[in-house]
DNA sequence: CCGAATTTTCAGTTATTTCTGAAAATAGTG
DNA sequence: CACTATTTTCAGAAATAACTGAAAATTCGG
Protein backbone atom coordinates (compact mmCIF):
# COMPACT_ATOMS: atom_id res chain seq x y z
CA UNK A 1 0.00 0.00 0.00
CA UNK A 2 1.38 3.23 -1.13
CA UNK A 3 -0.33 6.43 1.18
CA UNK A 4 0.78 8.66 3.68
CA UNK A 5 0.09 7.17 6.73
CA UNK A 6 -2.53 9.23 8.20
CA UNK A 7 -4.58 8.07 5.28
CA UNK A 8 -3.37 4.86 5.25
CA UNK A 9 -4.25 3.83 8.88
CA UNK A 10 -8.00 5.66 8.16
CA UNK A 11 -7.87 3.19 4.73
CA UNK A 12 -6.64 0.19 6.92
CA UNK A 13 -9.40 0.80 9.66
CA UNK A 14 -12.36 0.98 7.67
CA UNK A 15 -11.13 -2.08 5.63
CA UNK A 16 -11.19 -3.73 8.73
CA UNK A 17 -14.36 -2.45 9.96
CA UNK A 18 -16.26 -2.92 6.90
CA UNK A 19 -15.88 -6.70 7.18
CA UNK A 20 -17.37 -6.26 10.12
CA UNK A 21 -20.16 -5.17 8.31
CA UNK A 22 -20.28 -7.80 5.75
CA UNK A 23 -18.56 -5.46 3.15
CA UNK A 24 -15.43 -6.82 1.72
CA UNK A 25 -11.99 -5.70 2.77
CA UNK A 26 -11.20 -3.81 -0.02
CA UNK A 27 -14.34 -2.33 -0.91
CA UNK A 28 -14.28 -0.90 2.92
CA UNK A 29 -10.60 0.54 1.56
CA UNK A 30 -11.65 2.07 -1.65
CA UNK A 31 -14.26 3.81 -0.09
CA UNK A 32 -12.26 5.05 2.55
CA UNK A 33 -9.97 6.44 0.45
CA UNK A 34 -12.15 8.23 -1.60
CA UNK A 35 -13.45 9.72 1.25
CA UNK A 36 -10.33 11.01 2.29
CA UNK A 37 -9.01 11.97 -1.00
CA UNK A 38 -9.81 16.00 -1.86
CA UNK A 39 -10.17 14.80 -5.53
CA UNK A 40 -11.43 12.32 -7.66
CA UNK A 41 -9.45 9.24 -8.47
CA UNK A 42 -9.33 7.09 -11.42
CA UNK A 43 -9.53 2.91 -10.98
CA UNK A 44 -5.33 2.90 -11.31
CA UNK A 45 -4.72 5.93 -8.78
CA UNK A 46 -7.18 3.48 -6.20
CA UNK A 47 -4.46 0.26 -7.48
CA UNK A 48 -1.75 2.72 -7.08
CA UNK A 49 -2.71 3.77 -3.55
CA UNK A 50 -4.30 0.61 -2.22
CA UNK A 51 -1.66 -2.03 -4.17
CA UNK A 52 -4.81 -4.22 -5.18
CA UNK A 53 -5.42 -5.44 -8.72
CA UNK A 54 -6.83 -3.20 -11.66
CA UNK A 55 -10.07 -6.54 -11.45
CA UNK A 56 -10.46 -6.12 -8.17
CA UNK A 57 -10.72 -2.09 -8.13
CA UNK A 58 -13.25 -2.53 -10.71
CA UNK A 59 -15.21 -5.09 -8.95
CA UNK A 60 -14.89 -2.92 -5.50
CA UNK A 61 -16.46 0.30 -7.40
CA UNK A 62 -18.92 -2.11 -9.03
CA UNK A 63 -20.38 -2.89 -5.71
CA UNK A 64 -19.75 0.67 -4.43
CA UNK A 65 -21.96 2.16 -7.78
CA UNK A 66 -24.29 -0.43 -6.98
CA UNK A 67 -24.82 1.17 -3.31
CA UNK A 68 -25.11 4.98 -4.71
CA UNK A 69 -22.27 4.67 -2.58
CA UNK A 70 -19.67 6.63 -5.29
CA UNK A 71 -20.26 9.90 -7.48
CA UNK A 72 -19.15 9.56 -11.29
CA UNK A 73 -16.87 12.08 -12.92
CA UNK A 74 -15.20 12.80 -16.34
CA UNK A 75 -12.35 15.23 -16.14
CA UNK A 76 -11.90 16.85 -19.14
CA UNK A 77 -9.35 15.62 -22.20
CA UNK A 78 -9.02 12.51 -19.88
CA UNK A 79 -10.89 9.03 -21.18
CA UNK A 80 -10.85 7.81 -17.66
CA UNK A 81 -13.37 7.34 -15.33
CA UNK A 82 -13.31 8.85 -11.77
CA UNK A 83 -14.80 8.91 -8.43
CA UNK A 84 -16.12 10.53 -5.51
CA UNK A 85 -17.92 10.42 -2.24
CA UNK A 86 -20.27 12.87 -1.61
CA UNK A 87 -19.30 16.06 0.15
CA UNK A 88 -21.68 15.93 2.64
CA UNK A 89 -21.92 13.49 5.23
CA UNK A 90 -25.09 13.30 6.09
CA UNK A 91 -26.24 12.47 1.95
CA UNK A 92 -24.03 9.46 2.89
CA UNK A 93 -25.55 8.48 6.41
CA UNK A 94 -28.90 8.95 4.31
CA UNK A 95 -27.73 6.49 1.06
CA UNK A 96 -26.27 4.04 3.67
CA UNK A 97 -29.65 4.14 5.71
CA UNK A 98 -31.67 3.80 2.61
CA UNK A 99 -29.81 1.24 1.03
CA UNK A 100 -29.59 -0.82 4.14
CA UNK A 101 -33.27 -0.36 4.31
CA UNK A 102 -33.81 -1.78 0.89
CA UNK A 103 -32.00 -4.66 0.98
CA UNK A 104 -32.13 -5.88 4.60
CA UNK A 105 -35.40 -4.57 6.33
CA UNK A 106 -37.68 -4.23 4.27
CA UNK A 107 -37.41 -8.14 2.20
CA UNK A 108 -37.63 -9.11 6.24
CA UNK A 109 -40.68 -7.39 6.43
CA UNK A 110 -41.76 -9.15 3.67
CA UNK A 111 -41.13 -12.30 5.02
CA UNK A 112 -42.82 -12.00 8.35
CA UNK A 113 -46.26 -10.44 6.69
CA UNK A 114 -45.99 -13.74 4.18
CA UNK A 115 -45.37 -15.93 7.12
CA UNK A 116 -48.15 -14.30 9.39
CA UNK A 117 -50.38 -15.14 6.39
CA UNK A 118 -49.58 -18.77 6.04
CA UNK A 119 -50.39 -21.23 8.59
CA UNK A 120 -53.57 -20.85 9.83
CA UNK A 121 -52.78 -20.78 13.05
CA UNK A 122 -51.92 -24.80 14.02
CA UNK A 123 -51.83 -24.53 17.89
CA UNK A 124 -48.16 -25.52 17.99
CA UNK A 125 -47.58 -22.17 15.90
CA UNK A 126 -49.13 -19.94 18.49
CA UNK A 127 -45.85 -18.94 20.02
CA UNK A 128 -43.52 -18.71 16.84
CA UNK A 129 -46.47 -16.66 15.42
CA UNK A 130 -47.07 -14.37 18.16
CA UNK A 131 -43.00 -13.41 18.07
CA UNK A 132 -43.23 -12.78 14.61
CA UNK A 133 -45.98 -10.31 15.01
CA UNK A 134 -44.60 -8.55 17.34
CA UNK A 135 -41.19 -7.99 15.64
CA UNK A 136 -42.91 -6.88 12.47
CA UNK A 137 -44.48 -4.44 14.75
CA UNK A 138 -41.43 -3.39 15.95
CA UNK A 139 -39.55 -3.53 12.49
CA UNK A 140 -42.80 -1.12 10.84
CA UNK A 141 -42.79 1.28 14.00
CA UNK A 142 -38.94 1.86 13.53
CA UNK A 143 -39.23 1.72 9.39
CA UNK A 144 -42.22 4.33 9.87
CA UNK A 145 -39.78 6.52 12.47
CA UNK A 146 -37.23 6.38 9.22
CA UNK A 147 -39.60 7.04 7.21
CA UNK A 148 -40.70 10.78 8.96
CA UNK A 149 -36.90 11.57 9.96
CA UNK A 150 -35.47 11.09 6.39
CA UNK A 151 -38.18 13.91 4.69
CA UNK A 152 -36.29 16.24 7.61
CA UNK A 153 -33.71 18.69 6.41
CA UNK A 154 -29.81 18.18 7.73
CA UNK A 155 -30.96 21.24 9.74
CA UNK A 156 -33.91 20.08 11.88
CA UNK A 157 -32.70 16.93 11.92
CA UNK A 158 -28.90 17.79 13.88
CA UNK A 159 -31.54 20.37 16.27
CA UNK A 160 -33.54 17.18 16.83
CA UNK A 161 -30.29 14.95 17.37
CA UNK A 162 -29.22 17.88 19.52
CA UNK A 163 -31.97 18.10 21.57
CA UNK A 164 -31.65 14.35 22.61
CA UNK A 165 -33.37 13.83 26.09
CA UNK A 166 -34.40 17.17 26.21
CA UNK A 167 -36.96 16.39 23.52
CA UNK A 168 -38.47 14.02 26.66
CA UNK A 169 -39.09 17.24 28.73
CA UNK A 170 -41.02 18.82 25.33
CA UNK A 171 -43.46 15.89 24.57
CA UNK A 172 -44.11 15.59 28.12
CA UNK A 173 -44.65 19.03 28.75
CA UNK A 174 -47.06 19.36 25.51
CA UNK A 175 -48.38 15.66 25.86
CA UNK A 176 -52.04 16.82 26.54
CA UNK A 177 -51.77 19.70 24.01
CA UNK A 178 -50.72 17.75 21.15
CA UNK A 179 -53.06 14.70 19.94
CA UNK A 180 -50.96 11.42 20.04
CA UNK A 181 -51.62 8.67 17.74
CA UNK A 182 -52.82 5.77 18.78
CA UNK A 183 -50.68 3.65 20.95
CA UNK A 184 -49.25 0.28 19.38
CA UNK A 185 -49.74 -3.28 20.06
CA UNK A 186 -45.85 -3.45 21.51
CA UNK A 187 -45.52 -4.71 25.00
CA UNK A 188 -43.93 -2.23 27.18
CA UNK A 189 -43.07 -1.91 30.54
CA UNK A 190 -46.06 -0.39 32.30
CA UNK A 191 -48.26 -3.42 30.18
CA UNK A 192 -46.68 -6.08 32.23
CA UNK A 193 -47.03 -4.23 35.51
CA UNK B 1 -33.56 -29.48 9.37
CA UNK B 2 -35.98 -30.55 11.45
CA UNK B 3 -38.63 -27.65 12.08
CA UNK B 4 -42.46 -27.27 10.96
CA UNK B 5 -42.61 -25.13 7.90
CA UNK B 6 -43.18 -22.00 9.43
CA UNK B 7 -40.23 -22.21 12.39
CA UNK B 8 -38.11 -23.50 9.70
CA UNK B 9 -38.56 -20.46 6.74
CA UNK B 10 -38.25 -17.92 9.70
CA UNK B 11 -35.08 -19.49 10.78
CA UNK B 12 -33.92 -19.76 7.17
CA UNK B 13 -34.96 -16.58 6.84
CA UNK B 14 -32.49 -14.67 9.28
CA UNK B 15 -29.83 -17.37 8.81
CA UNK B 16 -29.23 -15.80 5.75
CA UNK B 17 -29.97 -12.37 7.02
CA UNK B 18 -27.43 -12.65 9.68
CA UNK B 19 -24.94 -13.28 7.11
CA UNK B 20 -24.94 -10.09 5.20
CA UNK B 21 -24.19 -8.52 9.10
CA UNK B 22 -21.01 -10.24 9.28
CA UNK B 23 -22.98 -12.97 11.54
CA UNK B 24 -22.11 -16.42 10.75
CA UNK B 25 -25.19 -18.87 9.08
CA UNK B 26 -25.58 -21.11 11.72
CA UNK B 27 -25.36 -18.41 14.80
CA UNK B 28 -28.42 -16.68 13.41
CA UNK B 29 -30.22 -19.60 13.17
CA UNK B 30 -29.43 -20.59 16.22
CA UNK B 31 -30.83 -17.57 17.52
CA UNK B 32 -33.97 -17.15 15.49
CA UNK B 33 -34.61 -20.51 16.74
CA UNK B 34 -34.75 -19.74 20.23
CA UNK B 35 -36.30 -16.44 19.29
CA UNK B 36 -39.58 -18.25 17.87
CA UNK B 37 -39.57 -21.05 20.55
CA UNK B 38 -41.48 -21.37 23.69
CA UNK B 39 -38.99 -22.62 25.84
CA UNK B 40 -35.75 -22.96 26.53
CA UNK B 41 -33.63 -25.37 24.46
CA UNK B 42 -30.65 -27.15 25.17
CA UNK B 43 -27.38 -27.60 22.57
CA UNK B 44 -28.85 -31.14 21.70
CA UNK B 45 -32.96 -29.71 21.00
CA UNK B 46 -30.46 -27.11 18.57
CA UNK B 47 -28.55 -29.69 16.74
CA UNK B 48 -31.77 -31.57 16.58
CA UNK B 49 -33.39 -28.96 14.97
CA UNK B 50 -30.97 -27.56 12.50
CA UNK B 51 -29.47 -30.55 12.08
CA UNK B 52 -25.63 -28.93 12.30
CA UNK B 53 -23.28 -30.32 14.60
CA UNK B 54 -22.72 -30.58 18.58
CA UNK B 55 -19.84 -28.41 18.40
CA UNK B 56 -20.99 -26.24 15.79
CA UNK B 57 -23.75 -25.50 18.11
CA UNK B 58 -21.66 -25.12 21.35
CA UNK B 59 -19.50 -22.34 19.17
CA UNK B 60 -22.56 -20.49 18.07
CA UNK B 61 -24.00 -20.36 21.76
CA UNK B 62 -20.42 -19.27 22.80
CA UNK B 63 -20.90 -16.57 19.97
CA UNK B 64 -24.34 -15.85 21.22
CA UNK B 65 -23.05 -15.31 24.90
CA UNK B 66 -20.66 -12.79 24.35
CA UNK B 67 -22.93 -10.64 22.51
CA UNK B 68 -25.16 -11.26 25.72
CA UNK B 69 -27.97 -12.32 23.41
CA UNK B 70 -28.84 -15.28 25.29
CA UNK B 71 -29.72 -16.10 28.64
CA UNK B 72 -28.73 -19.21 30.23
CA UNK B 73 -31.24 -21.20 32.40
CA UNK B 74 -31.17 -24.52 34.45
CA UNK B 75 -34.11 -26.77 34.34
CA UNK B 76 -34.48 -28.61 37.58
CA UNK B 77 -33.45 -32.33 37.36
CA UNK B 78 -31.39 -31.56 34.71
CA UNK B 79 -27.85 -30.62 34.45
CA UNK B 80 -27.69 -29.46 30.78
CA UNK B 81 -27.54 -26.26 29.97
CA UNK B 82 -30.78 -24.15 28.67
CA UNK B 83 -30.98 -21.24 26.44
CA UNK B 84 -32.96 -18.27 25.52
CA UNK B 85 -33.43 -15.28 23.76
CA UNK B 86 -34.94 -11.98 26.32
CA UNK B 87 -39.09 -12.47 26.39
CA UNK B 88 -38.94 -7.92 25.63
CA UNK B 89 -38.18 -7.27 22.05
CA UNK B 90 -37.15 -3.83 23.33
CA UNK B 91 -34.25 -5.28 25.23
CA UNK B 92 -32.96 -7.23 22.25
CA UNK B 93 -32.41 -3.89 20.54
CA UNK B 94 -30.99 -2.52 23.45
CA UNK B 95 -28.71 -5.42 23.47
CA UNK B 96 -27.87 -5.31 19.84
CA UNK B 97 -27.35 -1.46 19.45
CA UNK B 98 -25.14 -1.52 22.43
CA UNK B 99 -23.01 -3.98 21.62
CA UNK B 100 -22.50 -3.21 17.97
CA UNK B 101 -21.78 0.65 19.95
CA UNK B 102 -18.88 -1.37 21.83
CA UNK B 103 -17.03 -3.46 19.21
CA UNK B 104 -17.78 -1.09 16.04
CA UNK B 105 -18.23 2.61 17.15
CA UNK B 106 -16.10 3.22 20.14
CA UNK B 107 -12.94 1.77 18.44
CA UNK B 108 -13.57 3.87 15.43
CA UNK B 109 -14.54 6.89 17.54
CA UNK B 110 -10.96 6.03 19.39
CA UNK B 111 -8.86 5.67 16.22
CA UNK B 112 -9.75 9.03 14.58
CA UNK B 113 -9.14 11.18 17.42
CA UNK B 114 -5.85 9.54 17.62
CA UNK B 115 -5.41 10.40 13.86
CA UNK B 116 -6.52 13.91 14.85
CA UNK B 117 -4.03 14.29 17.46
CA UNK B 118 -1.01 12.47 15.60
CA UNK B 119 0.45 13.82 12.25
CA UNK B 120 0.48 17.62 13.06
CA UNK B 121 -0.70 18.69 10.42
CA UNK B 122 1.27 18.25 7.01
CA UNK B 123 -0.51 20.59 4.52
CA UNK B 124 -0.99 17.61 2.14
CA UNK B 125 -3.22 16.15 5.04
CA UNK B 126 -5.23 19.05 5.43
CA UNK B 127 -8.17 17.55 3.31
CA UNK B 128 -7.85 14.57 5.31
CA UNK B 129 -8.00 15.59 8.46
CA UNK B 130 -10.86 17.80 7.81
CA UNK B 131 -12.92 14.73 7.03
CA UNK B 132 -12.10 13.11 9.75
CA UNK B 133 -13.08 15.69 12.09
CA UNK B 134 -16.30 15.63 10.62
CA UNK B 135 -16.72 12.17 10.29
CA UNK B 136 -16.00 12.41 13.95
CA UNK B 137 -17.88 15.37 15.08
CA UNK B 138 -21.06 13.30 13.09
CA UNK B 139 -20.77 9.67 14.95
CA UNK B 140 -20.16 11.93 18.16
CA UNK B 141 -23.58 13.90 17.73
CA UNK B 142 -25.40 10.31 16.99
CA UNK B 143 -23.60 8.32 19.90
CA UNK B 144 -24.33 11.53 22.03
CA UNK B 145 -28.21 11.06 21.08
CA UNK B 146 -28.32 7.58 21.28
CA UNK B 147 -26.62 7.52 25.22
CA UNK B 148 -29.96 9.50 25.47
CA UNK B 149 -32.30 7.61 24.04
CA UNK B 150 -31.23 4.35 25.63
CA UNK B 151 -31.96 6.20 29.28
CA UNK B 152 -35.59 6.44 27.91
CA UNK B 153 -38.37 3.76 29.17
CA UNK B 154 -39.46 1.85 26.68
CA UNK B 155 -43.06 3.69 26.80
CA UNK B 156 -41.25 6.74 26.15
CA UNK B 157 -39.22 5.58 23.36
CA UNK B 158 -42.37 4.24 21.50
CA UNK B 159 -44.28 7.51 22.23
CA UNK B 160 -41.17 9.27 20.48
CA UNK B 161 -40.99 6.93 17.70
CA UNK B 162 -44.76 7.20 16.91
CA UNK B 163 -44.51 10.70 17.00
CA UNK B 164 -42.00 10.62 14.29
CA UNK B 165 -42.36 13.92 12.08
CA UNK B 166 -44.93 15.28 14.63
CA UNK B 167 -42.24 16.02 17.07
CA UNK B 168 -40.69 18.34 14.54
CA UNK B 169 -43.89 20.49 14.98
CA UNK B 170 -43.53 20.38 18.81
CA UNK B 171 -39.89 21.49 18.74
CA UNK B 172 -41.10 24.05 16.21
CA UNK B 173 -43.75 25.36 18.40
CA UNK B 174 -41.47 25.30 21.44
CA UNK B 175 -38.51 26.59 19.52
CA UNK B 176 -38.06 30.17 21.40
CA UNK B 177 -39.13 28.88 24.37
CA UNK B 178 -36.59 25.85 25.48
CA UNK B 179 -33.21 26.83 25.05
CA UNK B 180 -31.22 24.81 22.83
CA UNK B 181 -27.73 23.39 23.02
CA UNK B 182 -25.34 25.27 20.84
CA UNK B 183 -25.22 23.94 17.55
CA UNK B 184 -22.50 21.89 16.38
CA UNK B 185 -19.89 22.33 13.84
CA UNK B 186 -20.95 20.10 11.07
CA UNK B 187 -21.89 21.28 7.50
CA UNK B 188 -25.51 21.36 6.96
CA UNK B 189 -27.53 22.77 4.33
CA UNK B 190 -27.83 26.41 5.43
CA UNK B 191 -24.03 26.70 6.30
CA UNK B 192 -23.79 26.12 2.24
CA UNK B 193 -25.98 28.57 1.55
C1' DC C 1 -12.30 -39.02 44.54
C1' DC C 2 -14.67 -41.77 40.79
C1' DG C 3 -17.49 -42.04 36.91
C1' DA C 4 -21.16 -40.55 33.98
C1' DA C 5 -23.08 -36.64 31.69
C1' DT C 6 -22.24 -32.65 29.40
C1' DT C 7 -19.66 -28.97 27.33
C1' DT C 8 -15.56 -27.11 25.15
C1' DT C 9 -11.58 -27.17 22.36
C1' DC C 10 -9.05 -27.85 18.35
C1' DA C 11 -6.70 -29.85 14.24
C1' DG C 12 -8.06 -31.00 9.98
C1' DT C 13 -11.60 -30.73 6.24
C1' DT C 14 -14.96 -28.42 3.58
C1' DA C 15 -17.26 -24.46 1.92
C1' DT C 16 -17.28 -19.74 0.81
C1' DT C 17 -15.38 -15.51 -0.40
C1' DT C 18 -11.98 -12.72 -2.26
C1' DC C 19 -8.50 -11.77 -5.47
C1' DT C 20 -5.82 -12.12 -9.70
C1' DG C 21 -4.23 -12.20 -14.58
C1' DA C 22 -5.68 -12.82 -18.98
C1' DA C 23 -9.04 -12.30 -22.27
C1' DA C 24 -13.17 -10.06 -23.88
C1' DA C 25 -15.97 -6.14 -24.22
C1' DT C 26 -16.74 -1.29 -24.62
C1' DA C 27 -16.01 3.45 -25.82
C1' DG C 28 -13.84 7.20 -27.92
C1' DT C 29 -10.84 9.16 -31.85
C1' DG C 30 -9.29 10.13 -36.09
C1' DC D 1 -14.21 1.46 -39.53
C1' DA D 2 -9.75 0.44 -37.49
C1' DC D 3 -6.98 1.61 -33.62
C1' DT D 4 -6.08 2.58 -28.88
C1' DA D 5 -7.36 3.42 -24.21
C1' DT D 6 -10.06 1.84 -20.71
C1' DT D 7 -13.19 -1.04 -18.23
C1' DT D 8 -15.42 -5.42 -17.33
C1' DT D 9 -15.77 -10.25 -16.99
C1' DC D 10 -14.52 -14.62 -15.50
C1' DA D 11 -12.10 -19.07 -14.57
C1' DG D 12 -8.98 -20.54 -11.52
C1' DA D 13 -5.83 -19.62 -7.39
C1' DA D 14 -5.35 -17.99 -2.79
C1' DA D 15 -7.16 -16.66 1.49
C1' DT D 16 -10.55 -16.85 4.93
C1' DA D 17 -14.30 -18.61 7.45
C1' DA D 18 -17.26 -22.22 8.86
C1' DC D 19 -17.93 -26.83 10.24
C1' DT D 20 -16.92 -31.49 11.95
C1' DG D 21 -15.50 -35.50 14.78
C1' DA D 22 -12.67 -36.88 18.23
C1' DA D 23 -10.44 -35.97 22.27
C1' DA D 24 -9.91 -33.17 26.38
C1' DA D 25 -11.93 -30.63 30.00
C1' DT D 26 -15.47 -29.65 33.22
C1' DT D 27 -19.27 -30.48 36.25
C1' DC D 28 -21.72 -32.84 39.52
C1' DG D 29 -23.92 -36.74 42.03
C1' DG D 30 -22.77 -40.33 44.87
Amino acid sequence: MDLPPLQQEFVLHFGEMGSRWGINRTVGQIYALLFITDRPLNADDIVQALGVSRSNVSMGLKELQAWNLVQHRHLPDDRRDYFTTPEDLWEIVRILVEERKKREIDPTLSKLRSLEMQSPDRPQDHYAHGRISELRELIELLTGWYGDMKQLETDRLVQLLTLGAKIQKVVAATDKIVTLPRRTKLQTDSDKA
